[in-house]
DNA sequence: CCCACACATGGAAGCGCTTCCACCGCAATA
DNA sequence: TATTGCGGTGGAAGCGCTTCCATGTGTGGG
């Protein structure tokens, strides 16, 4: 074995015995090119084991094949969380299927989005941003557009593909609400993710629709919050006779607060969060919950950047209530 | 605003009025440079708003700029493990502070490990290959020795980063039989992932020291394989009155598992798990488990591969006990 | 006062690829 | 037979960057 440099183009089109731009329209299928032609190049390149230097590529055709996805936040934690892990793995198993690599990146809250800066954006296929503010999508660079779309709210310019979390929000509150709970307290996400007011909105209809009085705590989507909030509810409305958050992992908290208060679930207090992520199922009680189809809005949002496709400015994606133990 | 194209290194050498081969010294930071042209130049990056484009750096220098991690599996679910997760995020955070990106890859199990395949090799600054089988490692290409580290177990080539399996597995069952119990199962890992082989000794080791019998049952880390292997152990051995898994994703399986069996953990069987993730003190019992330091493993193994620091063949990192309710 | 020897610098040659463009031959049209 | 048109092709020009090399500049020792 002696090949140590790797084989690239020009090896294969002078093995198959015709010009680099030849071969090059062959291996990526752009342009005309004679079944003669097409062959030879097909077996040059699996004799001599050619692949595409992605790099080159990206350079010579001046248009990026990575998908990058930056998440928003105020600390780089939020990488931690499994809703973004979702997204991940989901674009993934996109980028994998389009021989696109797939590229993380974190952008601090309220700092002017560079996405430009994200690692040479010129290498760029696409851009999906997690949970972003609409003041940073505006700062989304010109020549990005069209390749970039918002999972959670976007803008005229910049499509989105979200969970319709007004009508899950529902479906979990009347959920509630038809199990004799009145007192309901909502655990909100992050004050600065506007996605989270469609839900606080459809919380407060429910709740007036059926006579009840409207309990909401701040809440940022984690465990720590969430045993924070559960304290501090019961502190403020001793009466509560169930709690809704909107993120699983938040719920998961209250269901841990709760237990160290001495508060029985779903005897004393009924719980119900939002997601549905893996470990809902898991905890003592089950969650009750409402199904957050990430893999399907990552799937599209990553099809839709890849595939240049800017039309609909905003989708929503169902939400169904899981009943399970704790509401 | 007309800057459409973004600024180029030519635009910035033109701009500080020195050659292009100086305002690339002075950006990388590569070779002499006096200091007038120095912050010449690097009032010029400022003043364009220029950002290096990764993709021809990457060509020019031959050397990659991207992180890739290579996770093996029987199916591309293994992206969804948490563990996975969080190696994903922890080499992201790496990444950023070098400024290269990173991609994830599932490679089937069993299939040549064709790492060359992995989107264009020679834009690769570095490989992670989380859980690889020593027939994997051996496929790395020649030109990748020195940028490759396994997370997991590695070869003589391959330098790996691991948890102390054996010591942390030591701990937990210690733990399990000084509270008492003696007729301890465990489930283990994959059959195909060599790492666990030295938990099963650790376990059998521990067990026979204190007159114990070992009841093994093989697992796969996730939860449903749990759930199954509570349900076998209890059917197998009715006596058993502790199950170790190698997971806690497996052991939280397990919890259910025995909950549906109406069997009370840890009244009847204590139940511990290995990896401490972030779950484990949500669950009810909280479950008593050893972690598993993966953020600096993946750290030392990023940083390994991407400073091409080829010393240390095998490095541990130890797993400390945390004792909660299940056990 | 001259030679050596650093250091600093610009010119130029690529890295591997895509793509524009001119060109060739051939069938269909006039 | 003289035109058009077009699928197929190779030459060549880059994409934005790094880096080798030759060429100036200034210092010190002889």
């Amino acid at each position: 074995m002696k090949g140590q440099r790797s084989a690239t183009l020009d090896d294969v089109a002078r093995a198959a015995g015709v010009s680099r731009a030849t071969a090059s329209r062959v291996v990526t299928g752009q342009g005309p090119a004679s079944s003669r032609a097409r062959d030879r190049v097909a077996a040059a390149v699996i004799e001599l084991g050619y692949v595409p230097d992605a790099a080159a590529r990206a350079l010579a055709s001046r248009s990026g094949t990575r998908l990058a996805i930056a998440v928003i936040g105020h600390t780089a934690a939020v990488l931690d969380d499994p809703y973004v892990g979702r997204v991940l793995t989901t674009a993934a198993h996109i980028a994998a299927e389009r021989e696109v690599g797939v590229s993380l990146h974190w952008l601090p809250l309220n700092e002017p989005v560079t996405l430009a800066g994200l690692a040479g954006s010129r290498g760029l296929g696409g851009l999906l941003v997690v949970n972003p503010t609409r003041p940073a999508l505006e700062t989304v660079p010109r020549d990005l557009r069209g390749r970039v779309a918002a999972i959670g709210v976007g803008t005229r310019d910049v499509p989105s593909f979200d969970v319709d979390n007004r009508t899950g929000t529902e479906g979990v509150v009347r959920h509630l609400v038809s199990t004799g709970r009145r007192r309901i307290a909502m655990v909100t996400g992050p004050s600065w993710l506007p996605c989270g007011d469609r839900a606080v909105e459809a919380y407060q209809r429910v709740m007036r629709d059926s006579g009840g009085e409207t309990r909401v705590v701040p809440g940022d989507f984690t465990a720590a919050r969430g045993a924070a909030a559960a304290a501090e509810i019961m502190t403020r409305w001793p009466d509560t006779d169930a709690v809704f958050a909107l993120s699983d992992l938040t719920a998961l908290g209250v269901l841990d607060g709760l237990h160290a208060l001495g508060v029985s679930v779903p005897g004393d207090v009924a719980v119900a969060g939002f997601d549905d992520i893996a470990f809902a199922s898991l905890s003592r009680p089950a969650l009750t919950t409402s199904t957050h189809p990430v893999e399907e809005i990552a799937t599209a949002a990553a099809r839709a950047v890849l595939d240049r496709d800017g039309s609909a400015p905003a989708t929503f994606f169902p939400s169904t209530l899981v009943v399970r133990e704790s509401a």
